[in-house]
DNA sequence: ATATCTGTTATACTATAAATATAACACATA
DNA sequence: TATGTGTTATATTTATAGTATAACAGATAT
């Protein structure tokens, strides 16, 4: 489970963080139950504060992706992370909808749209990987 | 063509205009050659400061969504907004990439995923509208 | 017992972005 | 000549991101 981090770009750190986690699961390259590292090595590994891993693992903790035992560390949620529910969809249908507005815009093909998406889901559903 | 801002959101004002425009370009609610009010007076329409407009029209012109005018004023690009290039596609698919990553974890069908894009594309696409 | 490792909490500081408030400028036009 | 364009320039306030230290409570291995 390798983590590369862009320090130049806009999106901040612990936002990196948090997705590659999140990629990491959907890859499967994270099992349910799997140990993740303490916010002080990750920190050291990454050559970032602790403090900003801490805010990506709260926030992934908040989410239902991870779980955090006080003394004993973090691991991945071992019962899965929580399924999609109303408020998951609606905040979904809230971000798609400025990405297709710029595709309408763009003159983008609806089937093309779907296309990209579905090679994306392709490659997080491909098992047989490193 | 309304807009409506949260001032309460995390979304930047700028951001949330932007969007707004995009959308009604998406929606031919705004058609190629149409004038956009100006910065002072759309500024005041929303009671917000002239900078912050300027700030979204800025960023408008630089992705080829409007021109604006020194002395004119500002308008929808008259020849169309830029069909997607390489450039996009490979943007879009980087803003696709966490949404369907965190899709996977929770379990979603790529199936339900592609009929939400597609009921969002009709909602852009749908022309006798109000 | 003691040292070490967890996450957690608390301060403090710097840097940057968002938003506002004024003011002035150059240019066109009524 | 006055008004309306966008533009530029400062300055200020507020919030967020990130870092730097330090300390605490609880578990664990030595």
């Amino acid at each position: 489970m390798y983590i590369t981090l862009d320090l130049e770009s806009e999106e901040p750190i612990y936002t990196q963080l948090k997705y590659q986690i999140i990629a990491g699961i959907a890859k499967k390259e994270l099992s349910p139950g799997e140990a993740l590292p303490s916010v002080r090595s990750l920190a050291a590994d990454l050559s970032i504060n602790l403090h900003t891993v801490n805010k990506a693992y709260q926030q992934l903790k908040q989410e239902g992706f991870i779980l955090i035992h006080r003394q004993k560390g973090v691991v991945v949620n071992p019962d899965g992370v929580p399924k999609a529910n109303e408020a998951y969809w609606s905040e979904l249908e809230s971000k798609l909808h400025p990405l297709i507005a710029e595709a309408v815009c763009r003159d983008v093909q609806e089937k093309d749209f779907l296309q990209l998406c579905s090679r994306i889901f392709a490659n997080f559903n491909m098992k047989g990987d490193k």
